[in-house]
DNA sequence: GCCACCTTGTGATCATTTTCTCTAAGTCTG
DNA sequence: CAGACTTAGAGAAAATGATCACAAGGTGGC
C-alpha cells in the first residue's frame, strides 16, 4: 500500500537501499559521475542483478551503456528512504549501551538527531551525556511531544522494554529500534527492529559449526519476521 | 551441506532458533514442563506453523496432543547452535561501542566469552575495561592463537575494518560480528554478520514514511544478504 | 478400552526473493 | 556515421520461505 506511486518496494529491497546509499556516499569524493550496476553490486557485497532489479522499483533512471547518475542516484534513495528530512530520535536507558549510543556521532550525521535521553534511574537524570541532560523517563509522553520525537531507541533492560514501549507509542512515537532482547508487542502502523547481540553470535556460532559450508552468515536486518 | 545428518537447517530457520531458545529459557522457572507451538509461537512473535517447521529440522521430538518438553527442545536447539561448548571471543576497537560490549555481562552468560581486547592506540593499550587489560592490536595473531578464539567482534572505525578482518582471518578466525558499517571481504568458510545502526534507522524511517501499512519493520538478522 | 479432544508433523500451496537470460538503448572509437 | 561495445531493464525461471490444511498420533476422562 504505497503512499504515492503505484510501485511498491519489497522489503528485501528495502533493506539494501542503505547499504547502495552508504557506497554512494563513498563515491562522491571521487570525481566519478557515474557508476555501473557491477561496480556497485562489487562494493555493497550483492549480485549485480540485484542491483539493477532493486533501483528498477525506484524508477528507471540509468543510462545503459553508462550506469547510474551517482548524484542522482543518492537523491532518489534518499528521497526513497525519507533521509531528505529530520527524524528527532529519543534514547530510553542510558546505561552502557544507551550512553555508548548517545555519543556516537556518525548517525547523526544523516537525519537522525538524539534530540532526548530518558532514564529511570534517578541518580542518571540530571547528568549530562554527549551534551544532553537525561531526564526521567516519567517524562516520556512530555518529552516525546516537545521535541517531535518520531524515532526511539530503546536500550533498557529487557523486562522494562515492553513498559517502555507501550508509553512511546502511547505518546505517538511510531518507529522503534529495540536493543532489549526480548520481542515488543506494538499496534498496527508502528515500526520495530530488533538488534540482538546474542541472537547474531549465536548464528555465528551454528556456521562455526558447520564450517566450511560457504554460508557466509548474511547481514543484518534484511528479512522478513 | 549439513555435518552430521541429511538435514539442512535452511537460513530463515537458523535465525529464529535463537528467539525460541531465548523464549524456552525464561520459561524453565516457571514449573511448565512442555510447551505448544501456539503458546511458542506466541511468545516468540511469530505463527505456530512456522514453529512447528523449524523445529521439524532438528527432528520430531514433539508430543501430539501435548506440546514440546521444555529442557529437552532446549537441549536440542543448543546442540544445534553449538551452545553447548565455549567460544572465545575477542573485541578489537575498544572505544564507545567497544566498551560498552566488553562491560555486558548477558551474552558471556551463554557460551559466548570474552577473552580479550585489543585496540590501536597504544594510550589505551594496558587500560583495564571488565576486568580485562586491552592488549595492542599488533599482537592480534598471537591473541587470537594464545586464546584459541573463534568468534571475534569488530568495533573499529570502518576504515580500519577490513585490515583488522584480514588480520582475524589470517589468525585463523571463522566467525565475525562487524559493527562498522561497511562490507567485509573474507574467504569462504569465514562467516560474518553485520549489525548496522545506520541501516536500521533508515529502514525505520522508510517505514516512517509509509505509515501505517501494516509492515512491522521486521526483526533482524533473518535475511540473505 | 473407548471416545472426545489436543497438538504435532508434513505434504501442498502460495508468496517472495533471487538469479538467469536476452533485448533494447545508449556510448565510444575510428 | 557505422559498428563494436557496454550496460540497464524486464520477463521468466528457479530457489527459498511462509502459510494452510489435515491426517496421524497421543492424552486424559470415564
Ligand atoms: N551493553 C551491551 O553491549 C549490550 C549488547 C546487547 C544488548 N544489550 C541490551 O541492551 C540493553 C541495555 O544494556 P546495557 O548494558 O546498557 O544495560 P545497563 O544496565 O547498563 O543500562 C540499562 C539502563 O536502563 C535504565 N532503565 C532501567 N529501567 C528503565 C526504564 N523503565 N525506563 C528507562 N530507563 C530504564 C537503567 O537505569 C540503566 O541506566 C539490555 O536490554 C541489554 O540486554 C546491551
Ligand atoms: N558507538 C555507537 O553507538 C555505534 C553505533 C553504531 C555503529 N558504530 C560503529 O562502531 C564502530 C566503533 O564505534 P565507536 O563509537 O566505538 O568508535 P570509537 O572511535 O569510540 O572507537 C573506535 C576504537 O577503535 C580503535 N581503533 C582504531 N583503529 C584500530 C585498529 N586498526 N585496530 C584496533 N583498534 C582500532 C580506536 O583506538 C578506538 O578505541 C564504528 O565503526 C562505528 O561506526 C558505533
Amino acid at each position: 500500500m504505497p503512499t504515492e506511486s503505484g510501485r511498491r518496494i519489497p522489503e528485501a529491497t528495502v533493506s539494501r537501499l542503505p547499504q547502495y546509499y552508504r557506497v554512494l556516499l563513498e563515491n562522491t569524493g571521487t570525481g566519478l559521475v557515474t557508476i555501473s550496476s557491477d561496480r556497485l553490486a562489487e562494493l555493497a557485497g550483492v549480485n549485480a542483478a540485484k542491483v539493477r532489479k532493486d533501483l528498477s522499483y525506484l524508477g528507471s533512471f540509468g543510462t545503459r551503456g553508462v550506469g547510474y547518475d551517482i548524484e542522482y542516484l543518492l537523491h532518489e534513495i534518499a528521497r526513497e528512504l525519507g533521509l531528505t528530512q529530520d527524524w528527532p530520535c529519543v534514547i530510553v536507558g542510558i546505561g552502557n549501551l544507551g550512553a555508548a549510543l548517545a555519543n556516537y556521532r556518525g548517525f547523526g550525521a544523516r537525519g537522525f538527531r538524539v534530540v532526548a535521553l530518558a532514564d529511570a534511574d534517578s541518580s542518571k537524570v540530571g547528568q549530562k551525556v554527549a551534551d544532553l541532560e537525561i531526564e526521567p523517563v516519567t517524562e516520556l509522553t512530555t518529552i516525546c511531544e516537545r521535541e517531535k520525537v518520531t524515532i526511539a531507541i530503546i536500550a533498557t533492560p529487557q523486562s522494562e522494554s515492553q513498559n517502555v514501549a507501550d508509553t512511546l507509542v502511547e505518546a505517538g512515537v511510531k518507529s522503534i529500534l529495540n536493543f532489549a532482547s526480548g520481542m515488543l508487542s506494538v499496534p498496527d502502523g508502528v515500526a520495530v527492529r530488533k538488534v540482538d547481540l546474542a541472537t547474531e553470535l549465536q548464528i555465528l556460532s551454528f556456521y562455526q559449526l558447520r564450517n566450511g559450508n560457504g554460508n557466509n552468515g548474511s547481514a543484518n536486518g534484511t528479512g522478513p519476521s
